[in-house]
DNA sequence: CCGAAAGTACGAAATATTTCGTTGACATGT
DNA sequence: ACATGTCAACGAAATATTTCGTACTTTCGG
């Protein structure tokens, strides 16, 4: 069988934690020293700051960590993806009442999606017909 | 003693303010009574709650209201497409790095557009590519 | 060994946000 | 006129979140 789901579900991360998130799913891994040269050039914070965050999200077990070495290393305990589409819900419900699809056209109608992503999407949306 | 500061960008709304926003974009116009009845279906709120909340919007200068009648009418000073837009953008940096492909990649993999809003992305994509 | 540099831990202040009680005004039916 | 219900205004408590100072520890070079 599967493995055990963790115990209750992580509470959903609040603004400052999901900075951190985003720049931890870039580096995979890293130190608080790392994430706080990650997130300093977008905004002025604290070295101390993100390290108070880091411990509360690790707490919160949001973060994985290891300690065994001086300068502890953290990592997201959620794959990018779970806890984006989780935000993405959320997000959705709040904002856009619910429908997805009135997100994606919102959003596509920036116009700001690559070439890439634009083929990536139409495969998806084959997809989803032959699905249904 | 003139008016006040016209022309500077609304501050993003907060949560609860979204949610009194999405409820305002469905009903277009109304009183507190109204959106606290709107609301209360989906969480426990109270109706002075509400009202502050409301008032607090009006001075941010996030809604518009007619106070010439008794119980006043209130109306999102934003149009909808505009805040949602400017929330998505805002969305899209924090959590996914600023990709709004990669936001529309993972919000379609959840299945949930209707066959007509897979119609109209299509037409959409369609429209980006002739574009570029 | 000593001092400086770089870390962690942690309490608590500072802010931001949400929530609600209370008050007084107004409206309505009797 | 009065009782009852509805409403806006507003202060302030309750919570949530962010921020940082300070103390202590470890590491490293001389």
């Amino acid at each position: 069988m599967g493995k055990k789901q963790r115990q209750s579900t992580p509470s959903k991360p609040t603004e400052g934690e999901q900075e951190i998130l985003s720049a931890l799913w870039t580096l995979e891994k890293a130190t608080v020293r790392q994430v706080h040269t990650e997130l300093s050039p977008k905004r002025e914070i604290g070295y101390t700051t993100v390290l108070k965050l880091m411990q509360i999200m690790f707490e919160k077990e949001l973060l994985g960590r290891d300690d065994s070495t001086r300068s502890h290393v953290y990592w997201p305990r959620q794959k990018a993806q779970v806890t984006q589409r989780r935000l993405v819900r959320d997000f959705v419900q709040k904002v856009f009442d619910g429908s997805t699809g009135k997100l994606v056209l919102n959003a596509l109608s920036t116009k700001s999606a690559t070439p890439e992503e634009i083929a990536e999407i139409r495969r998806m949306l084959d997809e989803m017909e032959n699905d249904q």
